[in-house]
RNA sequence: UGGGGCGUCGCCAAGCGGUAAGGCACCGGAUUUUGAUUCCGGCAUUCCCAGGUUCGAUUCCUGGCGCCCCAGCCA
């Protein structure tokens, strides 16, 4: 599965590795996607998921899932089983059996002991505070730690007891032993493993002392074999690190390739933003359908496919890109449009009486479940006297350009007759509570002679209609960027949720959890699989149709 | 004022010395029992700026300018 979109155009990172391919630097392509399961995965991961696993797969080679779970206070298993089922979803293998950095501590500790002897590491004793004084600044150069030049016998010892479990918290840190002057921060003296008392959610109370990401990354790709170690830019200035350390360890050195992380409008990307969202309930979980989580989408109703087909859209530079969400939506609406079935449901009714039809006729019409592809077959729509329109297709001293329903004026009712507007009935308010309207019952599957209808609106037989929940999403924030306000959560859409009941055709009481259709003329709609219940359907609007009427109005 | 990057249409993005792909958005127009879809057509004499090399530069050189990242015992 997985690699039927089209080959993307060609990006920085296909001609690297058709240079170290062609130049017999690497044989073969090993990448991997290395999550910390310290939250859900969103859009922005999902890019580097279809990158590394589309790469492998285009080469013929092998992309591992990997957990970067060397922060055992930060990570819980429950994200573990999120991301497995998130990366199954959007169509990707990994294999038997996802990999983990806790499956590699003990090689890793053995290496910290070959670099301990070699004179490359040591164990400093200063305090967090003292450390971050003596690194210096971005201009000027830190200073060599107190404790730089103990014996390697000492630090042997020192490091042995820091495994045992034998120091607090903080009290002692292995470091590399590199330069404190270095212009590159990563290289003055980087921390390689800290003292940690936290219970890991794999080795348990094995472990007292847990890597830090630069000592374990580049690690865990050389014993996988990983080829080509893609990652964001932020750790462009750790690649001398990551050279580094394979260089002293003697084994092999997989290529770092950074590349730019997704940005996109209207929302927020960064992990603890998202997680403050779930704490502080401004949504109601990771998976909320207003989350840009994989889950949030995926319950929203967005199609892996069309995901994919986004990640290969926006393709993947070096410079800092701001992609708007209408990319996302159209690569959304394009998929959906090709596979849902259509049906119609009113979200603002208005009644509307057919006052020359039988009070006590009903009529069962057919209608396609989808105009551009008849084998999708069709459904039965009941038709009667009384009917419920949306609102918005009414108006009373509708403008020139307004073609739908309005005093005296015609229009097709989708897959049914053409009627038209006799009498508006208000209520004491003045508000428009009815309209009686008369039928051209020579008007079904034709059109009539002599004049042309241009209006066509949705409609429900109200008799028949079916009561769902619906809820209606629209962007959590109100501004493009939010992380330019003051604060991010001042941005956030106070009308980003709207629940609302629709009336449908009967057919959709029978909706499944996780199927999408196309409300005609209004949008697409995804049935929740979390709060569904059998025969009481929710619907989550998953995105609207485009509206150029919208536009002209 | 240290180091590392980036700068091609409103937003992405190809281009790798031979005379500016594509997508989204936008604007026209055609078809349409979804103002949807589909379909045609338009949309950078110009590639951050200034010099230079060259028959020829978005592509090479030099100098500016602008933006991003780095001072966690996070990843």
């Amino acid at each position: 599965m997985s690699t039927t979109e089209a080959p993307g155009s060609s990006n920085f990172i296909r001609s690297i590795i058709n240079e170290d391919l062609e130049s017999g630097r690497y044989d073969q392509v090993i990448t991997r996607f290395p999550p910390e399961p310290n939250g859900y995965l969103h859009i922005g991961h999902a890019k580097s998921i279809c990158l590394n696993f589309g790469l492998a797969a285009e080469y013929h080679g092998r992309c591992n899932l990997r957990f970067d779970d060397t922060n055992p206070t930060k990570e819980e298993a429950e994200y573990v089983e999120a991301i497995k089922e998130d990366v199954a979803w959007l169509g990707f293998d990994w294999g038997e059996q996802p990999l983990f950095a806790s499956d590699y501590f003990a090689q890793l500790y053995e290496w910290a002991i070959l670099l301990i002897k070699k004179g490359k590491a040591y164990v400093d004793s200063q305090s967090a505070e003292q450390m971050r004084v003596n690194r210096g600044t971005l201009t000027r150069s830190g200073i060599d730690s107190p404790y730089r030049d103990r014996s390697v016998e000492e630090n042997l010892e020192l490091f042995e007891k820091m495994k045992n479990g034998d120091f607090p918290d903080g009290s002692h840190i292995l470091r590399a032993k590199i330069d404190m002057s270095a212009p590159n921060m990563n290289l003055r003296d980087p921390a390689m493993y800290r003292i940690l008392h936290a219970r890991h959610h794999r080795t348990g109370d094995t472990w007292r002392i847990y890597p830090m990401y630069d000592f374990a990354h580049g690690q865990e790709d050389s014993i996988e074999g990983v080829t080509h170690s893609i990652c964001t830019l932020e750790f462009e200035d750790h690649r001398p690190l990551y050279q580094w350390f394979h260089k002293e360890l003697e084994i092999f050195a997989p290529q770092q390739i950074e590349f730019a992380r997704l940005n996109l409008s209207y929302t927020v990307m960064s992990k603890r933003k998202l997680l403050q969202l779930v704490n502080d309930q401004h949504v109601s979980g990771w998976d909320d359908p207003r989350m840009p989580t994989i889950s949030g989408m995926r319950r929203r109703g967005y199609p892996a496919a069309a995901i994919r087909t986004f990640c290969e859209r926006i393709g993947v530079g070096r410079s800092a890109n701001w992609i708007d969400l209408s990319v996302l939506e159209d690569c959304v609406r394009e998929q959906l449009n090709e596979t849902a079935c259509r049906r119609q449901a009113v979200l603002k009714p208005l009644k509307v009486t057919i006052t020359n039809y039988p009070t006590d006729k009903v009529e069962e019409l057919t209608a396609p479940n989808h105009p551009q592809q008849p084998e999708k077959g069709s459904r039965v729509l009941p038709f009667c006297n009384e009917l419920w329109v949306d609102r918005d297709d009414f108006m009373e001293e509708p403008p020139k350009k307004f073609f739908r329903l309005g005093p005296g004026r015609e229009v097709r009712l989708r897959n049914a007759y053409i009627i038209k507007c006799d009498d508006v009935v208000k209520d004491d308010s003045g508000e428009v509570i009815e309209l009686r309207c008369s039928a051209d019952l020579d008007t079904l599957g034709k059109n009539p002679v002599g004049r042309k209808v241009k209006g066509i609106i949705h409609w429900v037989s109200a008799r028949h209609a079916e009561k769902l929940e619906v809820r209606v999403y629209d962007r959590l924030f109100n501004q493009e960027n939010p992380d330019k306000a003051e604060n991010y959560l001042t941005a956030l859409n106070p009308e980003s949720l709207q629940v609302t009941e629709a009336l449908a055709e009967p057919t959709l009481r029978e909706a499944k959890g996780g199927e999408t259709f196309q409300f005609e003329r209004v949008g697409y709609f995804t049935v929740d699989s979390k709060e569904s219940q059998e025969g009481k359907p929710v619907f989550n609007r998953t995105v609207t149709l485009r509206d150029t009427w919208a536009k002209i109005k």
